[in-house]
DNA sequence: AAAAACACTGCAACATCGTTGCAAGTGTTA
DNA sequence: TAACACTTGCAACGATGTTGCAGTGTTTTT
């Protein structure tokens, strides 16, 4: 509960109840959450757009960062130091197909990849889908 | 001309209008389309729902595949044969942080991963971003 | 301590995106 | 020709995402 606070000022922002449960949120479900799902666990306490503009406070703080899906956009606590203006990552989601829950893998990062002369990469995300090891082994 | 038919006919699909102007605006542009991005070139002559029921068609049949972007889903041919059975890719994707666009690297293949015990990888998907080669030119 | 400036939220309104059901039209098959 | 299957447009709906504004609460300044 206090570390909750502690994570909202170190990135220059106030503390506010949204802010709490939204983090608090993404803390206990560990995988990537969508608006809709935040809407799910949090809507009767708070507006549709209250959420809609903490998840957008939060990416541009550091907070959280975007994780890629080929059904809608979720979203992922960053572990390590991000702030306003690094926002750095290279680990791996794995989406399952069988459970539809996405995580990250922190320490699995992304291998370099030679590109082609005159292309400048700038940041990177992998998503590997397939069956995860929770469903694999209830079968 | 004649050879979109032989792509559709290839595919089991019946020769309409709107295939062929979806196909053949694929073809045009190089780069990842949205349905936005085809309902604003073709809107006119078709119906939103017409043009996403086209999208869902050509996904199944394996004519065209899901390209993951940040800010929404994109569409792209797929250049090698797949087929309503299989589809499969494993190349990369890269956007362009200064014009948007999002292109094929058909020939620059995703590197293995050694995912952790537990985990069946069954497809991948890698988006760089970055600036391409035409917007480092043009400054 | 009071005033001014700033930040956060809810509400309403709107725009975009995507899906479904149905009826009419078109092509295919028997 | 008659039966059937596929394709499309339209209408209606639900989900997703954005913007403006007013009310409330915090922080900063005077
Ligand atoms: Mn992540
Ligand atoms: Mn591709
Ligand atoms: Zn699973
Ligand atoms: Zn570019």
């Amino acid at each position: 509960m206090e570390q909750l606070r502690e994570t909202l000022k170190g990135h220059h922002l106030r503390t506010t109840t949204c802010r709490e449960d939204v983090l608090l949120t993404f803390m206990n479900k560990k995988n990537a959450l969508s608006h809709g799902d935040l809407e799910g666990a949090l809507g009767e306490n708070y507006d549709r757009v209250t959420i809609y503009r903490t998840l957008k406070t939060f990416l541009e703080k550091g907070i959280i960062h975007k994780v890629l899906d080929d059904e809608g956009l979720r979203y992922a606590l960053c572990s390590h130091q991000c702030s306003e203006e690094k926002h750095q990552h290279d680990h791996i989601h794995f989406k399952c197909n069988e459970c539809g829950k996405t995580n990250c893998l922190e320490n699995l990062h992304i291998p370099n990849v030679a590109l082609p002369a005159g292309y400048q990469p700038e940041s990177f995300n992998l998503l590997i889908q397939g069956k995860c090891p929770e469903c694999l082994g209830n079968n």
